[in-house]
DNA sequence: CACCTCTTGTAGCAACCGCTACATATGCTA
DNA sequence: TAGCATATGTAGCGGTTGCTACAAGAGGTG
């Protein structure tokens, strides 16, 4: 059972930049299997299904997503909305995590047709984003922090969906306007 | 010629119908026929190949998109940002709107790894979005209200990433929250 | 040695994909 | 009436999809 274990950590490992640098369309067994240096037949010895696959790769990224964002800013940083909001916007645009949201964005687009094993995913991660930006919000726990944060939300993953639209000059001229608002209060 | 053109509208109208009930990944040649009534050999009678009718109805949905916007948010409505973010996140969950930002959501992310014919679309349906946010804004043109633009905008359409991975509760929160910032302006 | 589980390869299944060859029916025009 | 472009159906191509049947080598245990 030792050999089986080992490829699955082996696998998963370079599932895990594969589906970072191709994205869910590049997601065939076969594609999968190649990018994993193993047959297709072996994939699926290591694991039940595709489907298996699939929510084992996603739930090491969203750790990876999650390890990530709580080394950019820490918690309990005890920052205003808006300077937060410009804050995370700016990490989430960096090169090292765009590529995060860019699945993200697929992910959640999959989810919003209610397929598994996005859905649950979709659910998990976004709870994890919410839970992130109320513990470094300056706000006492409460449904007013809870608005904050899910309006907080909305704006930094809206800005990888105007860096895909309009170009990242959008996306960086959104977060300067963010900026001044948080300098004017 | 007439019947083909006739039975192109025909088709068009009913795929318009079917990609924003369904979404993109129920759009294979033969599901598209059979959602507009006709065979999968006629369909490529009408439309040279799948790009085409893909292309032609994504045109005719963007047209949809942008003309509901203009009729719920007169141009030149003078709003200031924040009371502009509200109602333009309020009108963009309402029942009859959220199929098309579901789908929007679709075609952004297929267009992040550069699928045709939805990177050109994206693009396209962006612009337009930015646009319609700039002229109903109470800001002199230029840079500032660009960028103010694009903040607005990724915070509109970020709200249905809230609403698919959170639920329609958080995403009304969050425009609570913007409602009340609004407010304390 | 014999057996048994773990591991791997070869080959192929049925379903679907976008697309096309070919025959045929229809109706307008010369 | 003959011919020709338009319109439609039948059948199938080569390719990919997720998945599996089957055989066989490897390595430990009785």
């Amino acid at each position: 059972m030792a050999v089986r274990d080992e490829q699955r950590e082996r696998v998963l490992d370079a599932l895990e930049t594969h589906l970072l640098a191709t994205g869910l369309s590049q997601a065939s067994l076969r594609q999968l299997a190649a990018a994993a240096g193993v047959s297709d037949r072996m994939l699926l010895y290591y694991f039940a299904d595709k489907a298996e696959v699939m929510a084992e790769v996603m739930a090491r990224l969203a750790d990876g997503m999650a390890r990530r964002l709580s080394v950019a800013i820490p918690e309990g940083a005890d920052l205003a909305p808006w300077t937060l909001a410009a804050r995370a916007g700016r990490f989430v645009l960096e090169q090292e995590f765009l590529p995060y949201m860019r699945l993200w964005l697929e992910v959640v687009a999959a989810a919003a047709r209610n397929e598994a094993p996005f859905a649950d995913i979709s659910r998990q991660v976004t709870q994890g984003f919410l839970g992130w930006i109320a513990q470094r919000l300056d706000q006492p726990p409460g449904p007013a922090r809870d608005g904050l944060a899910a309006m907080i939300l909305a704006l930094v993953d809206g800005l990888i969906l105007v860096e895909v639209g309009a170009g990242r000059e959008h996306a960086d001229a959104a977060i300067a306007s963010l900026t001044a608002i948080a300098k004017a209060k």
